[in-house]
DNA sequence: GTCGTTACTGGAAACGATTCCTAAGTCTAA
DNA sequence: TTAGACTTAGGAATCGTTTCCAGTAACGAC
């Protein structure tokens, strides 16, 4: 091998592995001089009960008192530390949110919508992912419970496992739980009321003639699913047409199970004439084995995806879709945790939904 | 209008406005019984100093000792408060990770990666948008520092003004930037070897006929801007082609502006042969005006996407792309935060991107 | 028996704020 | 003039830990 030769062997080798460098020196002056109330009630020369007063806008302070912390607090650039009075204060202003991945491109909105709304309220956001995973939902209530979080939104792996009703009750925190019922738990929700636009998109498919329609979603041991086959079954219900069960695959949310059950749907001869999916895991893993299967939406079956995500207008050559605004979503569970923390009552937020009828309604 | 035309006008105003429902009544028993080391030490009869040291694990303790306190420790179900910890050990265990928007996949998934990495390392994530405004960035580091941030994974505005420098450095807390090169600041730094794939996928587009390459990416006082362009570049210049510097478009980041500048390049009949766009926001808006066009990548034009996105083989036809993997960023980063937190030296991690020809690279 | 180690343990001072309690000063009214 | 009410400011306790410091007991060695 020339030297020329192995330098690129060397190149491909390492073409795709990171590496790193190491360059500068570790900061020598961090922290340490901190400015704390005292600095602040020396230069000024009062008593710190006096500085927390002013800064805390409390009534009885004189204007001349008032006028000498506050330039000195100017003068030094003082800033309260935000743990001791969390500590003192017995409240963090932080809020736990907790969802199955932040990858989902719904509930990335659903979060950024919910940060947005809770920091305009003076509260911050701690973001953790449960990855769909019981131990690892458990293991976070935990560590929330351990930084004396505020209050919690999540959106729960399971809803009825006994756990729940224990863990939640003892977080000693509200908490507010996206598309999820929990009976007999003190908690706010925000539910979507999947029903409506499943019974419209529903409909719409049997107006078109497509009697056989099937549906692939997630678990079926929560909210979502249960809601969104209520809608399914009322609109067939409506129509006087008896449904085929064998055509409703619940299983698990996430890419494989949907792109496995509509193969098999769509495998044979006998094929549905149209097929909704439940969420967006869902529905790509469904499209995924149409690609596969030769068979394009809106030509050789009907289709409608539940939810959309982003760029879904230009990407997909017009699907049908229910949606339901995840901006929505986001800022309704900020309030009802605040208004929790506020000691008002639990209460249910409930998010419409809607069919947007396109293209892929109709088979032509 | 009669009783039930009234009422399905109801339904509709209402059909899409989410409401509320308030139900139960608010906790009564929250928080109050909180267990504390006094309750444990009191309980095993020790002080409250050897209760802290067993916990800590520290080596002068008997075994007599550790097994009271242990029992006593089971017994209450004592967790040690995480804020009267970070209050006295003068660390947060808190990590901030600030971003443009949580939205866009690629970060969601570079967030998502780095969460996992430093909660393995018991810190958590405290997430922040700056929705790409340099006012909302500066509050969030102010935000930053009053929470005592133990270190900053930030992907800045602007790299290069003035403020940043102060910023950072009066931060007190190791920063790492994604994607953006700092001069003269102490902060270690994930980069994308950007020019590596641009330039592969530059050459490609080159030796399959097209000399017309328009780039339309986000703003130019970026590294990941000028490093793109770099590789862009190099690749006409290896062939020693001219290039047309009216069909660079570097402007803001977001789909509005490539929106325009595609709509701009490609109305009239003397339209480049490729395009390559730079980042999601980007593509998004090419692709919107491609079709508004009536052009199909891949037939009408050569296409490449700098960076993937969710579903990206299912839902576009065959496009080519420059790849990086957005989990390996997230890995580094959170892997350079700990090491500046540990007193390392700052380091760059360089993050290899790779072209993935497809269909769309040629026309047909 | 005394001294110096060593192995533990308890008490108390931090960490940086808030807030209650008390005392000093000012003002009004009898 | 003095008692009582009302402002205002300082001192100290508190939140729940960690950690330094001192002190006790046990132990071996001289």
């Amino acid at each position: 091998m020339s030297i020329s030769g192995w330098k690129s062997f060397l190149e491909i080798i390492s073409s795709f592995y990171s590496y790193s460098v190491r360059s500068g020196l570790a900061s020598l002056t961090m922290g340490k001089n901190r400015i704390t109330i005292h600095d602040v009630a020396a230069k000024a020369g009062v008593a710190i009960s006096s500085v927390s007063r002013v800064l805390s806008g409390h009534l009885d302070v004189s204007e001349k008192m008032r006028a000498k912390v506050e330039s000195a607090v100017a003068e030094l650039g003082y800033e309260p530390d935000h743990l001791a009075q969390s500590l003192r204060k017995g409240a963090t202003n932080t809020i736990g949110f907790m969802i199955r991945d932040i990858t989902n491109p719904l509930f990335s909105i659903v979060a950024q919508s919910a940060e947005h709304e809770l920091r305009k309220a003076g509260y911050s956001m701690i973001l953790i992912n449960s990855h769909g995973e019981l131990d690892a939902e458990k293991e976070n209530f935990a560590l929330f419970k351990r930084r004396r979080i505020d209050g919690v939104i999540a959106s729960l792996v399971s809803e009825d496992s006994p756990y729940v009703r224990n863990t939640i009750n003892e977080l000693g925190a509200p908490v507010v739980l996206l598309d999820r019922e929990v009976t007999g738990l003190n908690a706010s929700a925000v539910i979507c009321d999947h029903a409506h636009g499943v019974k419209q998109a529903t409909a719409d498919l049997i107006k078109n003639g497509h009697n056989r329609i099937a549906f692939v979603s997630g678990r079926n041991d929560v909210y979502i699913s249960r809601n969104r086959i209520k809608g399914y079954e009322a609109a067939f219900s409506d129509a006087k047409i008896k449904l085929d069960e064998n055509l409703i695959r619940l299983g698990k949310f996430g890419e494989d199970f949907a792109y496995e059950q509509t193969k098999e749907l769509f495998s044979n001869n006998d094929r549905p004439a149209a097929l909704i999916t439940g969420g967006i895991g869902a529905s790509t893993g469904a499209l995924r084995a149409l690609k596969d299967l030769k068979l394009k939406p809106g030509k050789d079956l009907a289709f409608v995806a539940l939810d959309e995500w982003p760029m879904f207008d230009v990407l997909t050559s017009d699907l049908s879709s229910v949606y339901r605004d995840p901006e929505e979503m986001g800022r309704q569970s900020a309030r009802l945790i605040l208004d929790l923390i506020a000691g008002e009552a639990t209460a249910q937020a409930v998010v419409p939904t809607i069919y947007r009828q396109r293209a892929s309604s109709k088979r032509n």
